[in-house]
DNA sequence: ACCTTCTCTGTAAACGTTTTCATTTTTCAT
DNA sequence: ATGAAAAATGAAAACGTTTACAGAGAAGGT
């Protein structure tokens, strides 16, 4: 079917060389002497060779792919991250091998063993939730595996995250800060890392001022935008009860809740306030357009791979020692859902 | 570093065969005898043995990968089409890798030159330009490519699309119906062949119906909501020449043209009506909901991987005459933001 | 007992590189 | 010219598999 394509060896013909020669050419081109040198590049020319990356990460025991283990590729939530993650891995020479889990445990571990079987270099995990062939691994030698998005507790691996409760905090306190005194939570999934670390944040922000913490003002949802309307009938329905601001742990929710709130006939931000959390590429778009954390992705995806190109490279020293996470900053977007508290 | 790795010789003295036993008992479990079979589960199993895929694929003469060539990894448009192809690729046992282009041509030309130096089996096009070294390729070896997403007219490799012409032919017809006589086209960039054809379909429902083009009514975008913003500030200022009804070719620039609208305190689609393309995740939860063209992207993704194994499949007679394109059906998706044509 | 046929296993070649080591060629000071 | 040092090259091993081939037993029919 292909046409045959040229190895090393006809390369080696053509320029009436040994195929060590040729490899030295390409490789250490300062140790084979000029004229050989050129001859070799026109056989190169003339064979239209490229080199069999199979046979050479075989003898030189690497794979050249980094493993990018996402719950789900079709979330776009994870395209910006990806692309500072592919960027920044195509400048060193990396490739990127994605593999969509689908949060299934068995996948995750399959996944995984593409460490052992030499078909990755190295992992990046945007799932929080360590694969089981890496959780049993010896605690001594450390995997060339960085987490990124949601921290795993004491697993110990290199971690870049957002302040999830710092900016939970500092969102709560706008709120706080605009009056608002009737601040309700709508969560992500309770077992959620990031949930948790959000919510802390705002009960912290809400502790620090002398707020109760209301259980009833609390709603668990799962991000979606279909949760955000639950979250927003139940919240906003009773005019008695009724939250003034609602801080809600992503955009889609934001999104939901205001939905919820237009069809209940109140305005926002005049009636209610709703804080958002992602600063999704709509949110400015949005009317009104979102008060929201910018979380920043691309940012995220590319300090993942420049730890674990750092983790990668053999002239840094093997840091054993656990390093704290990095923290990428994130930033208040205040937009028009958000303002003063209505009086009464 | 890592502790060493088993490989299949290992496994081999252990369980007191030859390699080739182990190899065997592996991939041809009935060539080899009950016992040893059972010998070498155990060896495997003790040794903690995973092959090594490079030296496997380096023998076997293949990679393994599903190269997807991607113009911009960042963009979410194209995070459900990837999901798609995804799960046919791992189910087919292939593994799928990403090439961010950038748009960037030489980066397309690194990437298409992975299939010959076997680092990847296949690929698929996202993008709509032919990388350069395919375009050399000699005519009688199809390449093992599969376009998704845009034609390349002529290309004859196998494709697989939506019929652009044909869904903006019936999202103006709507509006045509809907008693709109002045339709303005909100396009994408003159270059790209999804907005020639989208443009085209946009034409013919015009003519079909007797309304005459008008050029001043068209509006050369990008697909983003600032240009749907401009196109809206640019189109609707004058009430004198303002269209009552817009095809746009992205719901962003359908989203951009609404916020426009209501700048200029148009109210949609009592005053004006707008029709999107794509059904972006949001475009249900947008004020007002958002009708528009459902893509079904993941679909696409599907349809993709499906004729590129289709195509890998040695069983399958190697088919060489050029195939028509597959194209997957649109949906009108119609919601709040068209309306019967204002009267006056 | 002997040949045939089958089932099972081992030997060794091959896949296309890179790299060590030894060898040849060149350079250059004497 | 000569030898030593330096530079350039080639032969061959290695990376970890799969598989063609052949050989060794075992089974079974005559």
């Amino acid at each position: 079917m292909h046409e045959k394509i040229a190895t090393i060896e006809d390369v080696a013909r053509h320029a009436g060389v040994s195929i060590a020669t040729v490899s030295r050419a390409l490789h250490k081109p300062d140790v084979v002497s000029q004229t050989t040198r050129e001859k070799v590049q026109a056989a190169i020319a003339t064979t239209g060779y490229t080199a069999n990356v199979m046979a050479r990460n075989l003898r030189l025991n690497r794979s050249g792919m980094i493993l990018l283990l996402v719950p789900d590729i079709g979330n776009p939530f994870f395209s910006a991250i990806l692309s500072g993650i592919e960027q920044g891995a195509s400048k060193a020479g990396y490739n990127v091998l994605i593999g969509d889990t689908q949060n299934d445990p068995d996948r995750e571990a399959t996944y995984a063993a593409y460490l052992r079987s030499n078909q990755a270099d190295a992992m990046i995990l945007l799932n929080g939730r360590l694969p089981a062939p890496l959780a049993n691994s010896p605690a001594n030698a450390t995997p060339p595996v960085v987490i990124a998005c949601e921290r795993i507790p004491g697993c110990g691996l290199p971690t870049v995250i957002i302040d999830n409760e710092q900016a939970a905090f500092e969102a709560t306190t706008h709120l706080i800060n605009h009056g608002h005194r009737k601040i309700a939570n709508v969560a992500g999934p309770d077992n959620n890392i990031l949930t948790v670390d959000r919510t802390a944040g705002y009960r912290r922000a809400l502790s620090e001022h002398g707020i109760a913490i209301d259980p009833k003002l609390t709603f668990v949802g799962d991000y979606s935008i279909d949760a955000g309307i639950a979250a927003g009938r139940s919240l906003l329905a009773d005019a008695k009860t009724r939250p003034t601001g609602l801080f809600c742990a992503s955009d889609g929710m934001a999104i939901g809740v205001i939905v919820a709130a237009k069809e209940l006939g109140l305005r926002v931000p005049e009636d209610v306030s709703v804080f958002g959390f992602d600063d999704i590429h709509l949110a400015a778009a949005y009317d009104p357009p979102l008060t929201t954390v910018r979380q920043p992705r691309r940012r995220l995806g590319e300090q993942a791979i420049t730890l674990l190109l750092d983790r990668l490279d053999p002239k840094t020293p093997n840091k054993t020692g656990k390093t704290d996470p990095v923290i990428v900053p994130t930033e208040l977007i205040i937009r028009q859902s958000t303002g003063p508290c209505p009086q009464g």
